[in-house]
RNA sequence: AGAGGAGUGGCAGAGCGGUCGAAUGCGGCGGUCUUGAAAACCGUUGAACCGCAAGGUUCCGGGGGUUCGAAUCCCUCCUCCUCUGCCA
């Protein structure tokens, strides 16, 4: 959520940043500048109603001690008007303060100088390109093939059990799984990150926090019975544990991952392409996350983008890192790097990570601040990225690594599985 | 899940209708003393909103109510503790 002074502050700034997302924000704009001067001027009235009330109703109290008690009757009836007003006005400024919060819901974060405008994925800008194309032999199996030929991931026992999108893991393919996580937290870990274990359902006040809620209720699944979500990402508990927290100086930077299993209703977005792990209901996921002040995020921001890319070379995946454009960026994101690997049965990029700074978009919701060396409040920079979502990762390592005796397990990752083939 | 108790400033803890944004202690910050440090002493020390400022308003777990006036009374929700039950 966009803060209205700075939306006041930086009017074009703001406007011509909201382009770039193929949005004309004018009206939008005018319209929380508007609800915040009638917020203002309604808490004007009613604070100095309140501060009037507040000084008779003390005289009251006076009276009433040294025995006045009909000096004080009366001032108790001429009191009563000003209560209707007092209310009426306090009404006013809750109804404006609500009708502003729900419209800067609406506003998404203003892209970074660097972010090209864009519509779509068409737009987004190849900034870096990692490791070679692997050529496979004629009869290479895409993984949605390979997984039933060396039984290690079965998704129609999923089915059965489940539903569409929840694949069980099987044997190797299990250990794969526990394997690539272990090594993610490890490399995470030796990079300075604290593990966090965080609960995997959270409340609808954290949904709001980091901005998945009031949008995106459909994209989560929903315990009606009682009021918790269950996270898309490990973003969400692990970036609301910093909720109306004041942190100090010294704390910074923040750095946490974590691994969590990941939940996507993935409402209406199933297609011809999105086959076995290219999209799934439930997924594993290592997430980064950090906490920085404003003027460290985006070295902070090429610091998590290079820890990602290292993590995709120690696999020996073919990569690309991606500047997303306006139009494809997130509605909280200042700026998106997106990696994806390639695929070589399928012969497509696979995202498998997108690493974010969301300045003080989310923070502002979070009410997450610090307090500067000359004592002032400030908004703090979060950033997260994943590092890394597992399904098409493993969908890579089994298509590129496919041979006529097995799939070979990258050399970095056999401590972990302790086995260098699936076969 | 049932019964009982409790939630106050960074922490501990008093206050239980008016002068309370809140005693006191600890911690933090500044100072005196000291070669330096400790101790001692003095001062200071929450946040949000409105305002150029002076100043005003709000916040004692969340929400609602009673009252001229609520940290204090009532309702409700949440959390924690104790006992009983259940359970990986």
């Amino acid at each position: 959520m966009l803060q209205v002074s700075v939306i006041r502050e930086h009017r074009e700034t703001v406007l011509t940043g909201l382009k770039k997302r193929g949005l004309n924000a004018e009206s939008l704009i005018d319209e929380a500048i508007r609800l915040d001067d009638e917020r203002k001027k309604s808490q004007q009235l009613a604070d100095d109603l309140k501060s009037k009330s507040n000084a008779e109703s003390k005289r009251i109290g006076e009276l009433m001690k040294s025995g006045k008690a009909d000096e004080a009757a009366s001032l108790r009836a001429a009191i009563a008007s000003d209560k209707d007003a007092i209310k009426k006005h306090e009404d006013d400024r809750a109804l404006y303060e609500d009708q502003l919060l729900k419209h800067l819901y609406k506003i998404p974060n203003v892209p970074h100088a660097k972010v090209p405008a864009g519509k779509s994925a068409e737009d987004n800008i190849n900034v870096h390109q990692h490791g070679t194309i692997p050529t496979l032999d004629a009869d290479a199996l895409p993984h949605w093939e390979l997984i039933k030929k060396y039984d290690i991931i079965d998704f129609d026992l999923g089915n059965k059990i489940s539903g569409a999108g929840f694949p069980v893991y099987k044997g190797k393919g299990a250990k794969l799984q526990r394997a690539l996580i272990n090594f993610f937290l490890q490399e995470a870990e030796q990079k300075g990150y604290r593990e966090i274990q965080p609960p995997i359902v959270v409340n609808e006040a954290s949904g709001y926090g980091t901005g998945q809620l009031p949008d995106k209720e459909g994209q989560m699944y929903f315990v009606t019975e009682d009021g918790l979500y269950l996270i898309p990402t490990a973003e969400v508990p692990i970036t609301n544990l910093y909720r109306d927290v004041m942190m100090s100086e010294n704390d910074l930077p923040v750095k946490n991952a974590g691994y969590t299993p990941c939940f996507r209703r993935e409402a209406g977005s199933w297609g011809a392409h999105v086959r076995g792990l290219n999209r799934l209901h439930q997924f594993d996921k290592v997430e980064i996350v950090q906490i920085t002040k404003p003027e460290d995020s985006y070295a902070t921001l090429d610091e998590m983008c290079l820890h990602v890319q290292g993590l995709l070379e120690k696999l020996e995946l073919p990569y690309r890192k991606l500047l997303l454009c306006g139009g494809d960026m997130g509605f909280n994101s200042a700026i998106t790097y997106d990696m994806e690997v390639f695929s070589a049965a399928q012969q497509r990029w696979l995202e498998v990570s997108s690493v974010s700074n969301f300045e003080t978009f989310q923070a502002n919701r979070l009410k997450l601040r610090y307090k500067t060396k000359d004592g002032k409040t400030q908004l703090l920079h979060t950033l997260n990225g994943s590092a890394l979502a597992l399904p098409r990762i493993v969908a890579a390592i089994l298509e590129n690594n496919q041979t006529k005796t097995g799939i070979k397990i990258p050399k970095a990752l056999v401590p972990f599985t302790g086995f260098d083939v699936i076969n």
